[in-house]
DNA sequence: TTGTATGCGTTATCAC
DNA sequence: GTGATAACGCATACAA
């Protein structure tokens, strides 16, 4: 209960200096016996390095931020899943950020970087505004960011190709026959939600069909909002034979809509998601998503920061994952196990994919035995 | 681009001492017209207080630790999704360690805790061993464990029924006309998976049904795994007519198991899993599950430290959150929007619940807080 | 090889 | 009120 033990009381023990303490402890020369009775005082001490000490010296906080709006996405999960293995890797900490795609509160983390208990940051800004970019110029610590930003941003970037995503998803559908396809998105005055209702529009010109604006609704980017939204568009345009969701929550939504509604999936509606989330191999019928990387763009931005660590003044980069079309049964129509059609530039999912490969659950509980509480 | 201002900086650039600049920071009275040009040199200066620095003097670091066995349990990111905001609210960053459920990362954790980056922990070992024991004895910051611990354990704790969960959905399935009973679980040397194989023993006997060993079996806390167990007791006891799992996980593998092997859920067999995650609701057909209150656990975690934080020494407090039985088709048997049988001390879940709300589930409060230990 | 002394950026305790 | 100055715990340049 004491306060812990710092170098002073090593050396007080181990009748040497401090300086010496520390240079055993960090494995510089030292005479033998020297660095026996440093290594022995501090071993009866139970001895723990302060890392807040250290770090003031040292100018680095050995942790890294990630900010993103919500914990409770899967998209984020996905990434996490990814970043922290690296980062503990590299012998970093995480420290988590949930912004409620806030903007204060994600300029409040930007500015944070100057409080210096992260060393870098990696963030996924749902909008980005003037103020971000004048945060990014001005971060006192690298920054990279998941999602698009403009030329000459000084982050580091990690994007995907979500125009492409909605092409591949919107012919995939057209290629199956389906000519009311409509689209459920997102906030229009979110990044993604911009690029994909724009994306939509031009897939549709694109492949010779009218514009019409019943087809495409806008919500929020969770279930419910996707029901709902859902829900406006059925009404509007009852004849749509096909929909695309920004998301896969959303298209979890539109799927709980039709099967309200007693439409069939796919044979009246093939439902195609965004994102390629766990939940689409859970949902049924398993959903055909578009899938933007995440595991990968996870990953990459954390590479990216820690080669930035390494080398600060080199050019900020940028890398693109490629959108893949995973076509399931939501769109396939055939549960059978045959071959699902072929699709340009795409992967099939097997059904039989593991999800969950590296979910242990089994979180602790009353032991058996023992089960009986103290009264 | 510089070496961030420090109060030097604008002690230097105000005209006056740092002790000056210091006292105006932290709102001490002084001078208005000192108070001026401090404030004004700052907000010139861009200066963001060093974090690092006032840690070591204040030695609070204001981030406090979650340790599970994996960020992609769903489990865990109930908890999450409840810890983050109450530890934000009390000013607080979340820093976390996924631990793969390994006693040494564990124990590192714990140690870690003398490194004075965090002020205090949340923890879900899935195995408690006596060095586990050891350690929170001599933690040098608080720590709240989430699952059961030895009586007299100097941690506050967390913790769920799990006995009674079993019983619940053995119970359940029992007074749905089931009498062949298997039971899907995780590894016996964990705590949840010891727990709970005795709790399935001792239920099955309560109800009168022979014990055959033919009924249990033993894969991993994984859909996969569940997978391959479910397939190996199917093949032992083809007449189950009910399965309950030891998580959600298991309890999806299973359902992908009997989907292949053509048998219906719920009328072939009964299947129930436990935790009641985001995925029993994903789950075709929903998933009957036992809620162990993953949510209210998280929440209840965060409080403890933060109460802790606030009184030291005052003696450890156990909460206990009590299982529900939320009822879902598979098991309850009928799609229809009819009313599922009722069922003794549960809840009836609606399919239209949207699990992606942020503020977590409308899992009712079920906390509840046993009081203090008996000294 | 080892010890002394200094600084990392703050807060806090003194005198003035 | 304000300004030197001493910690906080560690790493290190320099002297011995």
């Amino acid at each position: 209960m004491s306060d812990g033990p710092t170098i002073t009381t090593i050396a007080q023990r181990a009748g040497v200096s401090i300086a010496s303490v520390s240079r055993v402890l960090n494995g510089l020369p030292t005479k033998a016996e020297t660095e026996r009775r440093v290594m022995s005082a501090a071993r009866e001490l139970g001895y723990v390095p302060n890392s807040v000490a250290r770090s003031l010296k040292s100018r680095r906080s050995n942790q890294l931020g990630f900010a993103m709006a919500d914990i409770g996405n899967p998209v984020y999960l996905a990434m996490i899943r990814e970043i922290q293995p690296v980062l503990r890797a590299a012998g970093y900490r995480l420290v988590l950020h949930s912004t409620n795609a806030d903007t204060d509160d994600e300029i409040d983390v930007l500015r944070g970087l100057g409080e210096r208990y992260i060393d870098g940051l990696i963030m996924i800004p749902l909008r980005v505004t003037g103020e971000h970019l004048k945060m990014f110029a001005a971060a006192r610590a690298p920054v990279v960011v998941i999602g698009s930003v403009p030329e000459g941003t000084p982050v580091d970037n990690v994007r995907t190709d979500s125009r492409e995503g909605v092409r591949l998803a919107v012919e995939h559908l057209h290629g199956l026959g389906r000519r009311r396809i409509g689209f459920v998105n997102g906030p229009l005055d979110t990044v993604p939600g911009a690029a994909r209702a724009a994306a939509y529009a031009e897939a549709v010109r694109a492949l010779g069909l009218p514009h019409d604006p019943a087809l495409a609704e806008v919500g929020d980017f969770y279930r419910a909002d996707g029901a709902r939204a859902t829900a406006r568009l059925l009404e509007r345009a009852p004849d749509v034979d096909a929909l695309l969701c920004a998301n896969d929550l959303i298209a979890l939504g539109a799927l709980d809509v039709l099967r309200r509604e007693g439409r069939r999936v796919p044979q009246d509606v093939a439902v195609a998601g965004m994102d390629d989330t766990d939940l689409a191999t859970l949902a049924w019928p398993p959903l055909t998503s578009v899938s933007l990387g995440s595991p990968e763009r996870g990953r990459a931005a954390a590479e990216l920061l820690l080669d930035r660590l390494a080398s600060r003044d080199r050019e900020p980069r940028v890398v693109t994952v490629e959108p893949r079309l995973v076509v399931r049964a939501s769109t396939a129509g055939d549960d059978a196990p045959g071959e699902p059609p072929a699709v340009d530039a795409s992967t099939v999912d097997t059904p039989a994919r593991d999800v969950s490969a590296r979910d242990g659950s089994a979180v602790g509980e009353t032991v058996g035995d023992s089960g009986r509480e103290a009264p």
